[in-house]
DNA sequence: TGAAATGTTGGGGCG
DNA sequence: ACGCCCCAACATTTC
């Protein structure tokens, strides 16, 4: 008797621990691990710059890890999995679910149509703590508040499955690897503009499991306080790693539980509500398809935003004049990542005081973020835009000068990013505009030449925004 | 997961 | 000693 054969799709599920579909095509029989590079995703829902440079690393980790038998494929799942099936006669196909419209739109007519050819198809939970479709307010929709939505909706539903132990043998087909090879996908770019995002990050599994240890080691106890401090690492630099299922939340959720278990100050439940947010993300984008690209509170629709190509260039360069901005657009350039804090701060002042629509940011953001979402990505710019469920009201505007003053006291952030500013004083790092000529000459610097004049008046931008507001609300 | 404007209070200088 | 003014410091409201 032979022992059947499960083709394994991976997505977003570049690991080999606690990944449901893997353990379970291995608790069957033999496996054909695959992946897809699905080229027939609309352009913008191809992976950016960046994700793409990390993708490459990760296949490449994901394919040592199964001792080189990932099969790399390039083209419409929809025609390759019918394809791969009858070439190799198999009859299983287990997957990790993804949550956004697009995937569960082409999965969805994936399966309905093997399952109409008598295959046996199957997709678990690997990306979630809870699913999008078990939790729902008492009226049987959608929670659209955070903090309901994690303390009665999550925290009160069951518990999130504890990480499965790890597969005792993977047995793989003996078939040939009818794939392409991971550098003919072209995911590496030409100009090799990567070498602070290599020395940023470790895509993998291991590189995860590396940052999961540092963060449980080292700043997990002081998570409440430090997380705030974008010269700090207070945070966890998960996110990549949880986006491309490098590491399961699973895997993290109960990482810091065991390590830390109810002795907990609160750091703790803090950063376990941060997990709370992304199951959010991804609950909205689940249960609202338009969310990606569409105004979640319609008020919105007839914003007046500005368009303005310049300011707009100013702000993705880092030349904005404005210090902790500029210094986390440069931060995002180098090293495809960017402080919590301050991605709140750069999406303020887009959004807010140059009046740019949200999406031009949600659309840098995802070529240049490590990270790069669907869910996250989207929910984060609607919430800083003021269009989005449980937002920040519009009239919030952060001020970056007292932002920089309170998260970035002695101006360490900004030295590191704007080195041009490094000889300010601290009275004077975030608003190198009030210095006079003398302390600018003592500084080495001149505004216009080495370091730009702020592009907008803070004061006045802040006045155009809230008028700007004035004319959709009511 | 704000900031600015406005209101209130209380201590100290001073006639 | 007292009332008056000034203005931090803090609280509340508004955007």
């Amino acid at each position: 008797m032979t022992v059947p054969v499960s083709i394994v799709w991976f997505r977003q599920d570049l690991r080999v621990k606690d990944n449901p579909a893997l353990h379970a095509a291995c608790d069957l029989g033999k496996i054909i691990p695959i992946y897809i590079h699905d080229t027939s995703l609309p352009e913008k829902r191809l992976p950016g710059s960046v994700s793409k440079w990390w993708l490459h690393q990760s296949l490449n980790s994901l394919n040592d890890r199964l001792n080189g038998h990932l099969q790399v494929l390039e083209g419409d799942p929809e025609k390759l999995l019918p394809e791969l099936m009858e070439t190799f006669n198999v009859e299983h196909l287990f997957w990790n679910r993804c949550y956004e419209p697009w995937y569960v739109k082409r999965d969805k007519t994936v399966k309905e149509s093997l399952k109409d050819n008598g295959k046996i198809v199957k997709s678990f939970n690997g990306s979630l703590l809870w699913e999008p479709w078990d939790i729902e307010n008492k009226s049987g929709s959608p929670y659209k508040v955070f903090t309901p939505f994690y303390r009665k909706g999550c925290l009160q539903a069951s518990s999130p499955r504890y990480p499965q132990a790890a597969v005792a043998r993977i047995t793989y087909a003996d078939v040939k690897n009818k794939g392409v090879s991971i550098d003919s996908l072209g995911l590496m770019p030409d100009i090799k503009w990567y070498d602070g995002i290599a020395e940023t990050w470790k895509p993998g599994e291991e590189g995860a499991a590396d940052r999961l240890a540092d963060f449980i080691d080292e700043a997990a106890k002081s998570y409440k306080k430090d997380r705030d401090f974008p010269a700090i690492r207070g945070t966890s630099m998960l996110s990549a790693h949880l986006h491309f299922g490098e590491v399961s939340p699973n895997q993290v959720w109960y990482a810091i539980l065991d390590a830390f278990g109810s002795a907990d100050d609160n750091n703790i439940d803090t950063f376990l509500s941060e997990l709370g947010w992304r199951e959010f993300a991804h609950s909205l984008i689940y249960h609202f398809s338009t969310f990606p690209d569409k105004n979640f509170n319609e008020k919105f629709d007839k914003f007046p935003w500005r368009s303005s190509k310049k300011d707009l260039e100013a702000w993705q360069k880092g030349k904005t004049g404005i210090p902790i901005v500029d210094a986390g657009m440069r931060e995002l350039w180098h090293t495809g990542y960017m402080h919590n804090r301050v991605r709140m701060i750069v999406g303020s002042f887009l959004v807010k005081n140059l009046l740019i629509d949200w999406r031009e940011g949600e659309a840098w953001f995802w070529d240049c973020l490590a990270d790069a979402d669907g869910a996250n990505n989207s929910a984060g710019w609607q919430w800083v835009a003021g269009s989005g469920a449980d937002a920040a009201p519009y009239f919030r505007v952060f001020n970056p000068v007292l932002q920089g003053e309170k998260f970035d006291k002695q101006g360490e952030y900004v030295r590191t990013w704007c080195p041009e500013l490094s000889k300010l004083p601290n009275k004077l790092i975030h608003k190198p505009w009030e210095a006079g000529s003398a302390e600018l000459k003592q500084a080495g610097i001149a505004l216009g030449d080495q370091y730009p004049e702020p592009i907008v008046d803070l004061k006045a931008s802040r006045q155009r925004a809230l008028d700007a507001f004035a004319e959709i609300k009511g």
